[in-house]
RNA sequence: GGGGCGGUAGCUCAGUCGGUUAGAGCAGAGCACUCAUAAUGCUUUGGUCGGGGGUUCAAGUCCCUCCCGCCCUACCA
C-alpha cells in the first residue's frame, strides 16, 4: 500500500494569455509534488482549464469561430506553461472534456438525490451592458460599480444549492481541522465570513448556453460552482476508480477564489458525502516593480519571455525564494538579478564549482578519504536532519523556509572549504586535501537532491557532475554520509548557473 | 460602518511563554585568500523596534490610544 498524494491548481479560465499568477501557482504546486515524488509518494499533480460560461460563448461568436474550435486554439497557450516552466502536471483537464461533463452530471444528481438541490428565483440588479448581476452593495449610486450603466431588477429562473444548511458544519470542520485553509489570516476572513451567514448559491443559468445541461431540465446549464468545482474529482474519476486512492487533494488557489474553495466546495462536498480536501492553500498576488501589473504600465511578466530571458530554472527558484509562500509579492528585474547572481551563482553554481574544479584537476575521480577531522565532523553533523528539517517546511508549503534551511548548508560548505583551504592542502598534504574534497562532494548529494524540486533541470546538471543520481529521499537519509564510489569519474565542471545583466525586457 | 492583518537596520524580513549587549540575507565599508563564476571567507557601519500613555523588577513582545498601509465584507474563476 504505497502513500499517495494530490496537488491541484485551480482549472484556468483562459481569456487571455497565462499570466505570471497562474505560472505560480503551477510551479509552486509542481515543486510540491516533484518534493512528494522524491519523498516516495504515488503523487498526482493536477491543472486544467475552465472552458465554460458566458464569456467564453461570447469570446468565441467574436472571433468569428464554432465556440469548441475556438476553445482548442487558446486552450494550446496553457498547456504550453508546462514546458515554459517545466511543470511535471500528471493530468490536463478541460471542463469541456466528456469525462468532466459526466462527473459533473453525476455530482448534480448526487446533490439533488440528498435534497440539496431546489428551483427557486434568482434575482439581481442586471445590466444589460455588462450582461451580469450585481448586489445591492456593489451598485455605485444605483449603477453598474464597472460601467456606470444602469441597471435593473430581473429575476431569473434558477436551482439552488442549499449551502445554508451548512453554516455549522462549516464552522465545525474549521475548528477540527485548523490547517484546513492556510494560511491563518485566511482562514480567519473565511471564518468570519461564514459566521456572518450562508446563503443558498444560485448553480444553474439560463442566460447563457455555453455549459452543462441541467440534467432534467435542459432550459438550465450548470453555473461555475457545480461544473468547474468538481473537476478535482472528475480527474481521478469520482465516485469509483482506482484513482480516487489520491484523493483527498491540497488544492493551492490565488487568494481571489479562495472562497469558493473553502466555502462552497467543501459544502458541496459534505451534501455529497465525498470527503474533505486535506487543504485549502491561498497564495497571494504579484505586483512588478512596485505596481499592479497592467497593459498600461507595460509591466506585465510574461512567464514565457522571462524564463526565455533568465532561465525557467531561474524563475522558479526566484517566485518561490522571494517572498513566504500567501503573501504578495513584488516582481522587480533587480531583485531577481540579484537572487541569481547571489544565491544561484556565488552561493551555490560557485561552489560546486570550486570543489569539483579541484576534483577534476588534482584527483580525477571521486576522492578517497582519510580519517576525519572535528571539522569535518561538524560540517558532516549539518546534514544530519536536513531532509527532515525541508521535508516539514515542505509539509507547510513554506517554499521559502525550505530553501533557507537548503542554503544554510550552501554557506556552511563555503565556510568549510575556506577554513579547511584544499589549495594549500594540495601542496602539503594532497590526502587530507582529497578528504577535504571528499567530505564536500558527499555534502551535495543532499544539496542535490533537496534543490531538484525547485531547479530540476540545475539539478540534473549537478547530478551528472558528481556522477551520481538522487533516487528518492529515503534512501539518501538511509545511507551513510560515505556513499559515493570512489571508482566514479570526475571531469571539469562548467558553470550551472552563471551572472546575469540586469537586462532591460520591453 | 463591521471584521482582520501589518508598520523592527538603506531594502526584504525573523524575532517562540515579556527576561540579559534586538537578529538574518542583500546592499555599503575594510581585511584575508586565490581552488572557483571579479567568486568565497572574516570583520565592520547601520535600528528612539510607527507616535504617545500605561502595567511590570523587566516590553519589539501585554493593555489603552492615536497615525499610516493593506486585506475581507457572496455569485464578471
Amino acid at each position: 500500500m504505497s502513500k499517495t498524494a494530490y496537488i491541484t491548481t485551480p482549472i484556468y479560465y483562459p481569456s487571455g494569455n497565462p499570466h505570471l499568477g497562474s505560472a505560480y501557482t503551477s510551479t509552486a504546486c509542481d515543486v510540491w509534488a516533484r518534493f512528494k515524488r522524491l519523498d516516495g509518494f504515488d503523487t498526482l499533480f493536477l491543472t486544467g482549464t475552465d472552458e465554460h460560461g458566458l464569456k467564453i460563448q461570447r469570446s468565441a461568436e467574436k472571433a468569428g469561430m464554432e465556440t469548441q474550435a475556438y476553445l482548442d486554439g487558446i486552450n494550446e497557450k496553457f498547456r504550453e506553461l508546462s514546458p515554459i516552466m517545466n511543470l511535471s502536471n500528471d493530468d490536463f483537464i478541460r471542463t469541456t472534456e466528456q469525462r468532466h461533463k459526466d462527473i459533473a452530471t453525476k455530482m448534480w444528481q448526487t446533490l439533488e438525490k440528498a435534497g440539496y438541490i431546489y428551483k427557486d428565483k434568482y434575482a439581481g440588479w442586471y445590466s444589460v451592458s455588462d450582461e451580469t448581476y450585481y448586489t445591492e452593495e456593489q451598485l455605485v449610486d444605483g449603477k453598474s460599480p464597472d460601467s456606470g450603466h444602469p441597471v435593473e431588477w430581473v429575476e431569473e429562473e434558477s436551482y439552488f444549492f442549499k449551502m445554508s444548511a451548512f453554516e455549522q458544519k462549516l464552522l465545525d470542520f474549521y475548528e477540527q481541522n485548523p490547517n484546513f485553509i492556510q494560511p491563518a489570516s485566511r482562514r480567519n476572513e473565511v471564518i468570519s465570513f461564514v459566521k456572518n451567514g450562508l446563503e443558498d448559491v444560485s448553480v444553474s443559468r439560463t442566460t447563457f448556453n455555453w455549459g452543462i445541461p441541467v440534467p432534467g431540465d435542459d432550459k438550465h446549464v450548470m453555473y461555475v460552482w457545480v461544473d468547474a468545482l468538481t473537476n478535482y474529482l472528475s480527474a481521478i474519476g469520482w465516485p469509483e476508480s482506482d484513482k480516487m486512492k489520491y484523493w483527498p487533494a491540497i488544492h493551492v488557489v490565488g487568494k481571489d477564489i479562495l472562497r469558493f474553495h473553502a466555502i462552497i466546495w467543501p459544502a458541496m462536498l459534505m451534501a455529497a458525502e465525498v470527503p474533505l480536501p486535506k487543504q485549502v492553500y491561498a497564495h497571494g498576488w504579484w505586483t512588478s516593480e512596485g505596481k499592479k501589473m497592467s497593459k498600461s504600465f507595460g509591466n506585465v511578466i510574461d512567464p514565457k519571455e522571462v524564463t526565455e530571458t533568465y532561465g525557467t530554472d531561474q524563475i522558479r527558484y526566484f517566485i518561490l525564494r522571494e517572498i513566504s509562500f500567501g503573501s504578495d509579492g513584488d516582481f522587480s528585474k533587480d531583485r531577481l538579478v540579484e537572487r541569481i547572481n547571489s544565491d544561484l551563482a556565488n552561493s551555490l553554481g560557485n561552489l560546486y564549482q570550486r570543489v569539483l574544479s579541484m576534483v577534476a584537476k588534482n584527483v580525477g575521480h571521486v576522492p578517497q578519504h582519510q580519517n576525519l577531522t572535528e571539522a569535518d565532523e561538524a560540517y558532516i553533523g549539518q546534514f544530519n536532519g536536513i531532509i527532515g528539517d525541508v521535508r516539514q517546511e515542505m509539509e507547510a508549503l513554506q517554499f521559502h523556509k525550505a530553501l533557507e534551511r537548503i542554503w544554510q548548508v550552501v554557506y556552511s560548505a563555503n565556510q568549510y572549504m575556506d577554513a579547511q583551504e584544499p589549495w594549500v592542502l594540495r601542496k602539503t598534504d594532497p590526502e587530507r586535501m582529497a578528504t577535504v574534497l571528499r567530505v564536500l562532494m558527499e555534502s551535495f548529494k543532499y544539496i542535490t537532491a533537496l534543490i531538484k524540486p525547485f531547479m530540476p533541470e540545475a539539478a540534473s546538471k549537478f547530478e551528472a557532475q558528481l556522477n551520481w543520481q538522487v533516487t528518492d529521499y529515503k534512501t539518501l537519509e538511509d545511507a551513510d554520509f560515505f556513499s559515493l564510489n570512489v571508482e566514479s569519474e570526475i571531469q571539469k565542471p562548467s558553470g550551472v548557473f552563471m551572472r546575469v545583466e540586469n537586462k532591460e525586457a520591453a
